[in-house]
DNA sequence: ATGCTTATTGTAAATTTTTTTCAATAAGGT
DNA sequence: ACCTTATTGAAAAAAATTTACAATAAGCAT
């Protein structure tokens, strides 16, 4: 679905900062922070306040649109998402960020944590940590 | 293995401090913030500085007694993680956090993935997010 | 026990990150 | 072109994290 559509079901409006940051974040093999993000669109001569920046990005993860990667030492940034239910492989050397889906694999791990532990299951966060091909050697 | 091996073996010492927040977390059955920790040391007539919360923290993680547990909006704060790979199941309404192993479920996944994407992967986050028995009603 | 060395702490301040407020602007329908 | 209202940006506030450094206390040696 169009950007502009899935704004519109939400009463929002396709703005000029919303368009830029989709963009950047398209055009980005690595997840990016919301200060990069602001630096991005200064170099592009889009700049954009970065209060605008983190209100974009906390409405683009509302519409699932984008999501909070992770790197085994924190956060690494907002990487864009397809529809559905994916997730993130991260390079360790150069944050290079690859989605995969494959959820059918966690259901019996799934299943049998809930038997264990009573929890009603319900969700999951899962990502994915190694070098990618260009950073294999070294 | 003890904590204080723990620290020695890194040239490390065990200060009241450290002491304190360990025991903070094993006694609490959800991940804590720093300012929760630091505010529960007051609580326990062991006030300990921001400071050396953040510094303990950084430094149990490095040893990986503890790990940083997120929440499916955000981090919720840090828990005591046993020896071993684990992972982490966060109720969605009280954070009431449990471990669980079952590494061995994702190896299939894993291997796919390494094929696909040519990635040497070596490592994951994963987390479960549910409702505990506690919270099921509601 | 006592003393010595050095890791560690706390205070204060700086820095960074994120949120809030509010008037000015611009999207998108009429 | 006009109107309504979502959205932006500027400024400031609040919150989170880091840095610097003198004072303290762990742990080893004596």
């Amino acid at each position: 679905m169009e950007l502009r559509e899935k704004l519109n079901q939400e009463g929002l409006r396709l703005t000029r900062p919303r368009r830029v940051i989709m963009k950047i974040l398209q055009q980005s093999a690595v997840p990016l922070s919301p200060q990069t993000i602001q630096q991005r669109a200064v170099d592009a001569q889009e700049e954009i306040s970065l209060v605008s920046v983190y209100r974009t990005i906390d409405m683009l993860t509302d519409l699932d649109l984008i999501r909070r990667v992770h790197g085994h030492d924190g956060c690494q940034g907002y990487a864009l998402c397809s529809p559905g239910h994916h997730h993130h492989l991260v390079c360790r050397n150069c944050a290079k960020t690859v989605e995969f889906s494959g959820s059918e694999d966690l259901s019996n791990l799934i299943e049998a944590i809930q038997m264990q532990t009573g929890f009603q299951i319900d969700g999951h966060l899962l990502q994915l940590f190694g070098r990618c091909p260009a950073c294999q050697n070294g």
